[in-house]
DNA sequence: GGACGCTGTCATCTT
DNA sequence: ATAAGATGACAGCGT
């Protein structure tokens, strides 16, 4: 957009931002392409070319955009993969230049197919999750689309959320592509709902190890505690993050962006705004209404995938975002029984009056019966469209009553371009569930899933809010009032002229809004660590696990080590028959932990060694027979965990007891006495394997 | 009809 | 000093 800074005396910047630039831009350059005027590439997909601008197509698809990037100048000709077709490219081309796809039910799997290799950006989310499924999937509850079970962590699947999953009679004998778009779909909403939701997103029960962004930093005492993990567990715990967050096990449940890591599974909406800002401030854009960056903000941010039921919310959540994004609406509109042309339009200040004019299309069809699809189709878009709110602009000088009255009515049938060709689906309103609260019509409300669980504003306070609202005769919502930042809502309150009452009334309901939020999140958090520390657990006891195992295996080990070193100084003892005196003297240049001194043992408890007791000499056959008799022990860690004091073992009575049976334990407590007696040779003559005893004995 | 879980709200404290 | 957020406690509601 142009921005025309001029200078004045005081050194003001002005902006003007034309609403037909980029429109104008863009048709010149469809024009142009027409023409074949400065294409500089031509795109062979199977055997047809196609003439373009470098710059669109970089600019709508990643696939270009890396193609051209990494060909330069030379590749004036590429050749599309050979998953993509010409039927399916040629609208996406189309659409890259006018904004506007044009599909019908038999080529849409094919350009969803092409855009998906291409990277068409803007189609798959507001396009293709929605409509495919309506298509190819239309039955009863066609509607109504499967949450996301994984994100559930204990919510029962209800009945109708199954619809993918089951396949309706109607569905039977439909083609393969029909159980092959539901299967997409699926996948696609658990793409989407992953990319919509916090990166993070995952399922709750299957992911001990997987990596969280849970934004620890905002917790308060569990932050504390996260802390003391990190400090308590070392290096192990070294990937935490700063705030406390381990990074190796974490709690999978949802976890929003960085300032919403909160909000995604646990509510329906997260009004965020702070998201807001981004349009509030110092914009060049023409500004919005307080009501439309409300709107936008706490549609773009409600997006979770617990919240996102649905591919229909996510879908005009995504619109909203968009909307957010561009200022655009989106506007669908037919133009026979089973064309459909969706297309983002240029939503200028005033939307309520955009009716297209300049597009026939708009227009009723006379007698056009649309299938449901369509009609479907068309209300969904509808909701979208309507779900931005109404600018301030339409709304100036109306008594709020007349406002109100206004939102009712005239938005709802007459002034919605699509609603309004619909029929009977027209008149179910979007945002309309309860017929008593005329005042959900409002566009100001998004609540779009109808039905069941619908928990994202429909809330008892908030339906209070509305009868509240209707009598305080406040032209606000719930999610405006809450999703303001503080100065939006001071500038929006200084906009209206309300009562006192009203004032208290509309501070109350914000108050409550966000602590609403605020519990939600702190319940979330809650939830969170509560899952964080079990993975903890199952971490530390697989760790320990793993330690015992290495003990164990070390320790045998060492035991075989020690036999066969006995082995063999039995055998050189017993070959050169040593006299106790040569033994000794042998043993005087043997290294200490040479088995050797366990032969001298019995001389050295004697006379060489006066420490050595008879506590410790008894225990040294006890040990004996304890370690080398007792096969009851068990394992060999058993047997050596006696010998702790001889070494690195530090074993206990404890250990001793709970590693042997009762019969082995009788000895543990001379057994302990004995390996704790020293270091040296009491110690090794408490290991002497037997065959060594005996012979010492012999002699 | 009670147990349980979920959610909103209030009071209070912390940031 | 004030607003916003966090959290414990409680109550209402649905299952």
């Amino acid at each position: 957009m142009p921005t025309m800074p001029v200078d004045s005396p005081r050194s003001s910047v002005f902006t003007f931002q034309s609403a037909v630039h980029s429109d104008h831009v863009l048709r010149c350059l469809d024009e142009q392409r027409r023409r074949d005027l400065l294409c500089d590439v031509t795109v062979v997909v199977e055997s047809r070319s196609f003439r373009a601008h470098r710059p669109v197509l970089a600019s709508c698809s990643d696939y270009f955009s890396a193609r051209f990037s990494s060909l330069g100048e030379a590749g004036a000709v590429i050749s599309l993969p050979d998953e993509v077709t010409a039927e399916g490219f040629e609208p996406l081309l189309q659409f890259a230049y006018t904004t506007k796809l044009l599909f019908t039910k038999e080529n849409i799997l094919e350009i969803r197919n092409s855009a998906s290799v291409l990277g068409f950006k803007n189609l798959d989310n507001s396009c293709f999750e929605f409509l495919i499924p309506k298509f190819f999937n239309n039955t009863k509850n066609a509607t109504n689309t499967p949450r996301k079970q994984c994100c559930r962590m204990k919510k029962s699947p209800k009945p109708e959320n199954k619809t993918f999953a089951s396949t309706t009679d109607s569905e039977a004998d439909t083609n393969k592509v029909t159980s092959h778009v539901a299967l997409d779909e699926e996948e696609q909403i658990e793409t989407t709902s992953k990319l919509l939701d916090h990166p993070q997103q995952s399922c709750d029960d299957a992911c001990p190890d997987m990596d969280t962004q849970t934004d620890y930093s905002l917790l308060c005492k569990y932050r504390k505690f996260q802390m003391a993990c990190l400090e308590a567990s070392g290096p192990e715990m070294a990937s935490m993050s700063e705030d406390g967050c381990p990074s190796s096990c974490v709690p999978c449940t949802s976890t929003d962006d960085a300032k919403d890591l909160e909000e995604p599974t646990s509510s329906k909406y997260v009004p965020v705004t702070e998201g807001c800002d981004f349009l509030t401030s110092g914009s060049s854009k023409p500004p919005l209404s307080p009501g439309a960056k409300a709107s936008s903000c706490g549609e773009m941010s409600g997006l979770s995938c617990e919240d996102s039921v649905g591919p229909k919310k996510v879908k005009i959540e995504d619109e909203a975002k968009d909307i957010s994004e561009a200022n655009n609406g989106v506007g669908i509109v037919s133009e026979d029984e089973e064309k459909v042309v969706l297309r983002e339009s240029l939503f200028a200040s005033d939307s309520r009056g955009d009716h297209r004019p300049e597009d026939p299309e708009s227009e009723q069809q006379p007698g056009g019966e649309r299938s449901t699809i369509e009609q479907e189709v068309a209300e969904h878009l509808a909701k979208g469209f309507w779900s931005e709110p109404l600018p301030s602009t339409t709304k100036p000088s109306t008594a709020p009553l007349d406002w109100l009255k206004q939102l009712d009515l005239d938005i709802n049938k007459e002034d919605c371009p699509f609603l309004r060709d619909l029929g009977a689906v027209g008149a179910r309103v979007p945002d309309c569930e309860e017929p008593g609260l005329g005042a959900q019509g409002s566009p100001y409300v998004s609540s779009q899933n109808s039905g069941e669980d619908s928990d994202s504003l429909d809330t008892e306070g908030d339906s209070e809010f509305y009868s509240s609202a209707r009598a305080c005769e406040l032209p606000f919502s719930v999610e405006r009032i809450a999703s303001l930042s503080r100065n939006d809502f001071q500038q929006m309150l200084k906009l209206q002229s309300l009562t006192r009452e009203q004032l208290d009334f509309v501070h109350d309901v914000r108050r409550r809004s966000k602590n609403r939020i605020a519990a939600r999140r702190c319940r979330k958090r809650k939830l969170d660590c509560i899952h964080n520390l079990e993975c903890e657990i199952e971490k530390l006891r697989t760790e320990k696990d793993k330690l015992t195992s290495e003990r164990d295996r070390l320790n045998h080990q060492r035991l075989k080590t020690w036999q066969s070193f006995s082995g063999l100084y039995e055998r050189v003892c017993s070959e050169a028959a040593l006299r106790p005196e040569q033994l000794q003297v042998l043993a005087k240049y043997s290294p200490s932990a040479c088995p050797l001194f366990a032969l001298l043992s019995p001389l050295s408890s004697t006379s060489a060694q006066p420490e050595a007791t008879l506590e410790a000499q008894d225990p040294a056959s006890a040990c004996s027979l304890g370690l080398f008799q007792a096969g009851s022990c068990g394992e060999p860690s058993s047997r050596f965990a006696v010998d702790g004091g001889s070494g690195e073992g530090q074993a206990t009575p404890r250990a001793l007891t709970a590693e042997c049976p009762p019969s082995a334990s009788t000895f543990s407590g001379k057994s302990f006495a004995c390996s704790t007696e020293g270091t040296g040779l009491g110690a090794f003559t408490s290991m002497r394997p037997e065959p060594v005893s005996k012979l010492i004995t012999d002699k």
